[in-house]
DNA sequence: ACCTTTCACCCAACC
DNA sequence: GTTTCACCCG
DNA sequence: GGTTGGGTGAAACGGGTGAAA
């Protein structure tokens, strides 16, 4: 096996986790030292006035899920005189080696087995876990906690709540952790170099800090609220943060969530609250959930007024394209004028297939017989996209990245996005049309030095050189170019959506085939994209497939 | 790139 | 004994 | 039968381990 060669090629530090801690904790303290509060900057000062084999000892349990464990169960090699460190994170306050706990909180910390024989309990061993701790939770005896205490020292860490701050602030998020530095050191993920952008801050205020906290913990009550009914979820709604007018990311993610609050709240047909919530929202489909719900409870009127206002200015073309086919639709019911607009309709080829593999597979080995066939779905025009541009991706622009990990640009998604890079972006699209050999060498040497490393628009498990050289070699520069506008146009809502195919027949050419199976039908996103083939000539159809009807039948 | 994204698949209601 | 799952690890 | 809306689930690093069933 090769796997030890793989294996032993990355070597971390021993105490690569505090490493990790310390340099978060550190530019945080730099860039960020005059937004964190009196309790934070408490905590780094303990923090850092513990040793370090204590410090280690802290990082390692504040990475993990629970809070509360026993002394006797850690253990780690690489921390030595594990109780003296414990005693000391607990004169620090870091720790405490004697909270007052419950029983509820004691219990998770003991196997069945362990609890059978302290608790004394006959035949303990038929319970179920659930009903075990149930069980000794309703003795309601004295003695279960002193006997609990007793068998081990339990270790409650403390201040923990300071480090999503923390995480917050380095990140800009709270998806991301410390595992980001293990996976890009074992070279699981690949960044680019890119320089980081110390000049600007993501947060400019504590106000604008903790509102991104809040939003979090909103989110993070979204379920357990949802399941609790309407009034709990009109509470949370309240209870989501005001962002800054120029926060733009928290805006947007502040309308999801009313987004996906005010579904629930129809769901519990609880239109009017809907409604209401809809209305505080300013992303998508908000603005369609209010009009299906008007025309759904006879307010035609301002149902069809409300398509006028998103057709006026659509957010997006998928919210325009709503608008006119729902007015359109309910147009004829209700007798309104309404200027139809004639869509067309792909070309649909009918397939009979043995069913194998998934009916992308299985199309594409059937469409090999006459060429070569790859399932790309949206990697492939993304992916050559992303490569082309490289250089623009990782500009140097304002506000762009701010640690090592992204895998884009902070303003990816933003509406000037591309404006903001207009320089590279022409540069390389000029590139592809006046030398498009030079632009073809240029791309895929690209495509070798940067193997692996992410960029937002490179699906690298979706490609490779065949691939590559053969669609560069017969999808024409013009078609090229209309892909990417339309692509570049809008980044977010056009990346998705594209064929399941790319078919190269022998005898030159290429087609994008959609493949849909039996009780598929394309999506708005996929029509979106066949209506921008057919005006501009892209070769594209869909396959529909049905299957071969097995001898014996089941 | 997980606070998600994206797609196929399945079911129900409507004409 | 076996499988499954959540968790932790690098 | 053809349309439409809506809901669900999988899969996103890979491997080891202890607890539960
Ligand atoms: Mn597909
Ligand atoms: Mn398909």
């Amino acid at each position: 096996m090769t796997s030890d060669a793989t294996k032993t090629s990355v070597e971390l530090p021993l105490d690569y986790y505090h490493q990790n801690f310390c340099q978060v904790l550190s530019v945080v303290q730099q860039r960020y030292g005059d937004l964190l509060s009196e309790y934070e900057l408490g905590f780094l000062q303990k923090f850092y006035s513990a040793s370090k084999n204590a410090q280690c000892l802290y990082v390692r349990l504040s990475g993990r899920s629970k809070s509360l464990f026993r002394l006797s169960k850690i253990q780690y090699s690489e921390i030595p005189n594990l109780s003296h460190a414990a005693i000391e994170l607990d004169n620090l306050e870091l720790i405490s080696l004697s909270a007052d706990l419950e029983i509820e909180e004691m219990l998770p910390l003991f196997t069945k087995p362990e609890l059978i024989e302290l608790l004394g309990i006959s035949n303990g061993s038929k319970f179920k876990r659930s009903d075990l701790d149930a069980y000794i939770l309703e003795q309601r005896s004295i003695l279960t906690l002193t006997r609990l205490k007793n068998a081990d020292t339990i270790v409650a860490v403390l201040q923990e709540e300071h480090l999503p701050t923390f995480r917050l602030c380095f990140f800009g998020n709270l998806y991301q952790d410390l595992t980001e530095f293990v996976l890009r050191d074992l070279a699981v993920y690949r960044f680019e170099s890119y320089s980081l952008d110390t000049t600007s801050r993501q947060f400019e205020s504590r106000k604008q800090l903790e509102q991104h906290l809040r939003f979090y913990a909103c989110s993070m009550l979204c379920d357990e609220t949802v399941a609790e009914g309407s009034e709990s979820i009109v509470a949370l709604s309240k209870a989501l943060p005001t962002p800054l007018a120029h926060d733009y990311s928290l805006i947007r993610r502040v309308s999801r969530l009313r987004n996906r609050l005010a579904r629930d709240l129809e769901r519990q047909q609880h239109d009017e609250l809907a409604l209401n919530l809809y209305e505080k929202s300013n992303y998508p489909p908000s603005r369609e959930r209010r009009a299906r719900i008007y025309m759904a409870t006879g307010k035609i009127e301002q149902s069809f007024s409300l398509c006028h206002e998103i057709l006026q200015a659509p957010v997006d073309e998928a919210e325009a394209v709503f608008a006119q086919q729902f007015s359109q639709r309910h147009a004829k019911r209700h007798n309104k004028p309404w200027d139809p607009i004639v869509t067309t309709v792909p070309e649909v080829r009918h397939l009979e297939l043995e069913k194998d593999r998934s009916v992308e597979l299985d199309t594409a080995n059937h469409l090999a017989r006459d060429g070569t066939c790859f399932y790309v779905e949206n990697s492939l025009f993304s992916s050559v996209l992303g490569l082309a541009i490289w250089p623009a991706i990782f500009a140097p622009v304002q506000g762009a990245f701010s640690h090592p990990f992204q895998h884009r640009p902070d303003d990816f998604y933003d509406a000037d996005f591309k404006a903001r890079r207009k320089d590279y972006i022409d540069d390389a699209l000029m590139l592809q049309r006046n030398e498009p050999t030079i632009f073809k060498q240029k791309l895929l040497k690209t495509y070798t030095t940067k193997q692996g490393t992410a960029n937002p628009l490179v699906h690298w498990q979706a490609i490779d050189e065949t691939l590559l050289k053969k669609a560069l070699e017969q999808i024409p520069v013009a078609h090229w170019q209309l892909v990417f506008e339309r692509l570049l146009a809008d980044l977010r809502n056009n990346r998705n959506g594209l064929p399941d195919l790319i078919y190269f027949p022998d005898d030159g050419g290429y087609e994008l085939v959609e493949v849909k199976g039996p009780g598929d039908r394309l999506q708005n996103n996929q029509k979106r994209w066949m209506q921008f083939f057919h005006s501009h000539g892209i070769p594209h159809w869909v396959a529909q497939v049905s299957w071969k009807v097995e001898p014996e039948n089941v």
